[in-house]
DNA sequence: ATGATAATTTTTGTCAGACAAAATGGAGGA
DNA sequence: TCCTCCATTTTGTCTGACAAAAATTATCAT
């Protein structure tokens, strides 16, 4: 029986939030193994000696940290790592309240996706190329098309991290790259850049064949670049605040 | 009045989350600025036409997604940013259940404090100087305690992430620099190399001064690139998960 | 009047019990 | 075996209650 430990009554440790807490632990310590099923609020009601009530408010707080997820159409709750998308939305917020602008996200975006360039060119598995280049192979069939070369270019820097086998440099890109890429992609729109875009995909892509990790940053470096440089040519605000829309200038 | 636009009950979209929803889009839209005081759970229950327990589960929500804080001591909420640190907790929880280890953390920190310094090295504000300019001299002083530099070296970094006034740049430093200096501090102290840190410091600091970004940026990455060093000659395993301390070889 | 103290009113944390709607798990039929 | 229908949980919400903690207000000595 794992009752809580404090019946104290502070303030600082409500019983959902020590709840909440031991429920984190059990995750943490692997006691909760990812991917496991939580029993019913009722009967972790009765294991804590509370009311379901309680038990509730705890679950909206693990909820809310992304360690438990209501499975798509499920009832039951699953034990989950919080993933870029979780860590995302809080950033998002973060980011909007302190009125960041994309030039702020780009200087990031310029920080780390070199940095995944080289480290994939030293881990990506084969299949981590395979992948990219499928990616390619169909962003060569869509050049025409901004929509889809928008998504087939997130997915490009998406597969470029993960083939990093780094979680936390693709865990950070991934959640900067989600509120920057928006803009990125408004940029290629305009300019219909497609064809600059491919090629530098594909020398990126050449380059973590070769196991090229100088090459592969210094494109990757000269690819985010022309996301300020398309700025410009678009006419759009670098320095817009991504509350909003990137806004055109004037 | 401002009650809840869709009365229907999805499973998707229960009220309590279509009430933290609300919430916080009038938190991000400026309507509830930041600083202001939330009414109580009654009225607002009466406000959105819900029990009371509706309107705490949202609460819970809101305040894991760190929008809301009840201030040390006081009994009402208040609307807050969320800072590195609810954003760190959450990246902690992700970086753990995903066995980052203390390498891909340091490749990270690899990408973006050079950049940190690049970006300071044109932003720094006078006063952002005095103060780093304070902490060599507080270093220097202290190059002899191992405990003091380790939390200076923290201070130190902070500050320039800080100078260069970029919110997405010095949160996403932050965040995993939280988890990264302990295993960092770790090593320095056991190798107590606080003079090698100090002229590093030095170094970057009088780069900043002069505005050489490129200086700033080698020094920073000669500094970060000291981690590496350090965990060989001080014989730990640069490749343990972070999830307990480092740990030694053998 | 003023500052300190006591009394009163809110608000919060927690509980119990209730109910409709949705999800789950079987039993039985095609 | 696969699918449909029904009994059984489980979930989302609500109402009402109560002690403890905060916030207010009233009260009193100076």
């Amino acid at each position: 029986m794992d009752q809580l430990s404090t019946p104290t009554r502070d303030r600082s440790s409500s019983a959902f939030r020590l709840i909440a807490q031991e429920l984190e632990q059990q995750v943490l310590s692997g006691d909760l193994p990812v991917g496991s099923i939580l029993p019913g609020e009722l009967s972790l009601a009765s294991r804590f000696n509370v009311s379901r009530s309680t038990v509730r408010e705890a679950i909206r707080l693990l909820e809310q940290l992304g360690l438990i997820r209501r499975e798509e159409g499920r009832n039951k709750l699953t034990v989950t790592a919080p993933g870029h998308k979780e860590i995302g939305e809080r950033m998002r917020t973060a980011f909007i309240l302190r009125d960041t602008t994309f030039e702020q996200l780009w200087e990031v975006m310029t920080a780390i996706e070199p940095m995944c360039a080289m480290v994939a060119a030293h881990k990506a598995s084969a299949h981590d190329l395979d992948l990219i280049a499928d990616n390619l192979a169909r962003t060569e069939a869509a050049v025409k098309s901004p929509a889809k070369i928008v998504e087939l270019d997130i997915e490009f820097h998406n597969l470029v991290a993960a083939a990093t086998g780094n979680s936390a440099l693709s865990l950070s890109r991934d959640t900067v790259g989600e509120l920057f890429y928006p803009a990125f992609n408004l940029v290629m729109t305009r300019l219909n850049a497609g064809s600059r875009l491919l090629l530098a995909h594909r020398k990126i892509f050449e380059a973590l064949q070769a196991r090229n990790a100088a090459d592969a940053r210094s494109w990757m470096e000269r690819h985010i670049g022309d996301f300020q440089r398309g700025c410009d040519l678009a006419n759009l605000d670098f320095r817009a605040p991504i509350s909003g829309p990137i806004m055109e200038l004037e």
